[in-house]
DNA sequence: ACTAAATTTGAATGCGGTTACAATTCGGTT
DNA sequence: AACCGAATTGTAACCGCATTCAAATTTAGT
């Protein structure tokens, strides 16, 4: 309703003379400051985002691309990109892929359209060239996935040492036929994990077996149908490392569902260390990965980027630690 | 880079035409489609959201305002939204409001400024009136919660006599001595299911023991905390309803951590049914909310409004379902 | 009191699109 | 050959704001 040509009207002054006062107050008399905010206070007038961001060719919108919202590992990452975005004046447009490519590559359009200033980007879905392309047109920022070889500012942990770690935990409690959950071996993150867990495996001179390694897709469901696999073999683990918490979930109900006991029977440790798993029994024990902090950490980043800052270091890996919790055990056998 | 005037040059045509292609192609010549299409192709032009909102005055992104983006049940209504706002063609915008009154206030602004054509409310921290205000001057509809006596587009569950049927179930289950922890009383949710507790124990001639009402703020902790005061008394109740699922993770957590078990010693009942209600062991009896429709309803509403459609109801309350598990048992006692 | 400099203000322009309106083309009629 | 209507295209006027540049006003200095 009321635009600036309204406050300008009851106050008196030209346009030009409310702009000012909005950007420049310096440069206008004290006493027309207070008259024209006074009508701006009375009218409740706020500038048009659009015409203000066509005319400065800049928007304070920036996009998040998230595989799955509903995944509360990505929400608390998202919380902390809204945090800072919001302490800087920014806005940030929500791009649920719901884990489709078709959709994640759609957002896409969002920046060509100048409907965003810059983008974070979850997923590691979309082709690494079209990533480099899109970043080297827009401010872009990769989150919680690298992807190889491409040269975009990233935030992240390391997924290799991480798992490296965990495994090694587990070694060291005396398993020696450790299990392995996996994530989708098309994501990196689902790649790196699994790396980690090997070359910890072949450090201690320890065979990993083939059939005690299988692929879930990350969800409840995969890991309780692949733990039921694992514990079909004859040979069964002494302790299994699930690739995220959620499969860790379904590997220990489908353990007890078979009447054996965690960890007493069988180790199971984890990875993310999502608000749920200190409240899940056994409480379990994971790698936690500071989500917030990359979620800070990538939007700080990404502001950089949009105010071409002079930056000294565009990929940040971030700390994570094993949380030592219920679920594991010396072995026994 | 490429705006509107670089497709018309290389196409050798107006810019006009070039828009015209876009909005209104029947209007144009076969051929100069397929030419002006091709430079599209190629340029891989994309119109200024900014210059076209301006010149419209109408937005595609709508805002949507989270008490807390962490929680599953609101980023599960999220993807609802976001599901049919995708569809439509809506980006949306969110707003965490990290449960912060005044940070929710804030976003009202994106509103007035035109950045966002309509809004959702998942939350009940703005006043009544205030809410009233904004709700006559653009889109606004609220969802999840509904604020008394105003007469805004709501989507919702009926609280109160979900909350009932819960706390039937556990009389029916021979329980007479029921424990309630309830959500922050200065929440309509949580006044409703309280409301609804207390109904039917009234229906039933049950008395309601004043210590036996503990008031949370629906996180674990305080599920935990208050389970605890509630055992603390010479005599305990034999069946505990949580106003939601997280606190009654922490109320069964809080019976077990004092050698008792759930549901034998003490049935506990939830609310929500959020994702991980059906992995915690015991598996949770709990109401189940409609969630993804309650988004979907929500955005199906907002779009109503914003396209002036004739509506022959604004108000809609969802179905719940009582979803039986293994956390509520027979009274023994 | 008068002028130069400094301060404060307003008129006009354009950001990149959409669209009303005018202009042009073209085949068909008279 | 002159004329007409339909189809197609171009011209130009906005949309709301920031900003340049010049005009108006105030201040300061002599």
């Amino acid at each position: 309703m009321s635009g600036i040509k309204e406050v300008a009207k009851q106050a008196n002054v030209s346009i030009a003379t409310v702009s000012r006062v909005l950007s420049k107050p310096e440069s206008v008399a004290e006493e027309t400051i207070k008259k024209v905010l006074e009508v701006i206070e009375d009218l409740n007038y706020q500038p048009n985002a659009a015409a203000r961001q066509l005319r400065m060719s800049e928007t304070t919108t920036i996009l998040v691309v998230v595989p799955d919202i509903t995944n509360t590992f990505f929400s608390d990452v998202l919380r902390g990109i809204e945090c800072v975005a919001l302490e800087n004046g920014y806005q940030v447009l929500l791009g649920d892929a719901g884990n489709n490519l078709e959709q994640e590559k759609g957002y896409l359009n969002i920046l060509r359209q100048k409907k965003a200033a810059g983008m974070i980007l979850l997923t590691a879905g979309i082709e690494a060239n079209i990533v480099e392309e899109i970043a080297a047109q827009y401010p872009v920022v990769l989150a919680c996935e690298y992807l190889e070889g491409v040269n975009v500012p990233t935030v992240s942990i390391d997924n290799v040492s991480s798992a490296r770690k965990a495994t090694e935990y587990l070694i060291n409690l005396g398993h020696k036929r450790i299990g392995f959950i996996s994530g989708p071996m098309n994501s990196v993150l689902g790649r790196d994990r699994l790396k980690g867990f090997y070359q910890a495996m072949a450090q201690y001179n320890l065979k990993v077996e083939p059939d005690l390694v299988q692929e879930g897709n990350f969800s409840y469901r995969s890991g309780f149908n692949m733990m039921l696999k694992l514990l079909a073999y004859s040979h069964t683990p002494t302790a299994v490392f699930a690739a995220n918490d959620e499969m860790a979930f379904g590997a220990i109900n489908a353990i007890e569902q078979k009447g054996l006991t965690v960890p007493q029977d069988i180790s199971v440790i984890g990875f993310d260390n999502i608000k749920f798993s200190s409240i899940f029994k056994p409480a379990l024990t994971t790698i936690s990965q500071p989500t917030f902090d990359i979620g800070t950490k990538a939007m700080e980043l990404l502001i950089g980027l949009m105010t071409k800052q002079e930056m000294e270091k565009t990929q940040f890996i971030l700390e994570n630690k094993l949380v030592l919790r219920d679920s594991c055990y010396k072995c026994s056998r």
